[in-house]
DNA sequence: CGTCATTGGTTGTTGCGACAACCATTGCAC
DNA sequence: GTGCAATGGTTGTCGCAACAACCAATGACG
């Protein structure tokens, strides 16, 4: 195959190294947090996060499917299992008979509103009160670029923009 | 519960939301990759790396398990799997009957060597040719204080330093 | 108004990780 | 040297994600 390679010099290594043990760990410890507190997955509560902030608090498929970059069928297990919960609740779209929509029920929106401070908590504790400020900007930044490789499609569609994570007393997000 | 909670203000929601969003793809990217370069997946990689720089190839299950930031009991299916494809061997431990040794095998090696332009080529694609060099730097850095909240025993210990993606042809390590 | 490709979604199967139960060996106490 | 806790590892079960097969509705084309 191809003989030149170009390997990673000690601070590229550095780098990956530590990305790469990021990647293990800080997943596991958010899921594990909210498991434990509210029962869900971070998947789940990601899920809910994006209905609630949808107007009507309801989404079709496919679009809610952008949102959480997951594939339909996926989105369609995990949907299924809330729905059960009593979480959300599904009902055919009337426009297009194909398609589904998808809506936060009210104890669905409760239980968003009473997860996520202990969720905010522990990205806070393990990401952003880690960082001074001026990481913080450089993540941003880091974070951005990557998901350009990766995605472009989607980081530039500002869809990101939209998990929100200010869910306060009297609203769905900080901004008014 | 608490009603103090800090939420976070828009630079802090902007550098999560995009972490968010790597977490979930760059795993998917490099485990896909793997799987369909070289029939691993990103951990099956990592496991036979390790291997391939201990002394003799070998290395004590617990010690493998904490190298790898894994279970033991995740560690144990896996390496299962890995004997069955006959890329490394288990047998008992001499000094303690309790104990098993894990040891690459000559094909396990070559698989390695085998898989790792590719990975790194990955890596590079995604992740540190979509960087500056000061970003690289910055990520480090970054990585490292982010650890340290995860995992403080493990961050200092400094066993990041052994992922070595450096297989040329020579040997396992770059350095000499 | 038929047929054919596309879109929207669900379901079945498979493979892996987490957790818990379990067995064997070792080391220590007395 | 017997009891017992700690260490080292394996196995079984459960839950979830990926993939593929499938069905239903839509729309474009003739």
């Amino acid at each position: 195959m191809t003989v030149d390679t170009r390997w990673l010099d000690s601070k590229q290594k550095a780098a990956w190294v530590r990305l790469a043990a990021v990647l293990e760990l800080l997943p596991a410890a958010l899921d594990s947090q909210l498991r434990r507190d509210a029962q869900l997955t971070h998947f789940d509560y990601f899920v809910l996060a994006m209905l609630s902030e949808a107007p009507g608090r309801t989404l079709r498929m496919t679009a809610l499917a952008e949102h959480t970059t997951a594939t339909l069928a996926r989105l369609s297990h995990v949907v299924q299992r809330l729905e059960t919960r009593g979480l959300l609740e599904r009902f055919p779209c009337p426009e297009d008979k194909r398609a589904t929509n998808a809506r936060l029920t009210d104890d669905g929106w409760a239980k968003v509103r009473e997860a996520a401070p202990g969720h905010v908590a522990t990205v806070r504790e393990n990401v952003i009160d880690a960082l001074t400020p001026e990481q913080v900007t450089q993540l941003a930044g880091i974070a951005d670029a990557i998901l350009h490789r990766l995605d472009p499609e989607r980081a530039r569609a500002a869809v990101y923009e939209r998990y929100d994570l200010n869910h306060s007393e009297d609203g769905p997000t900080g901004r008014r």
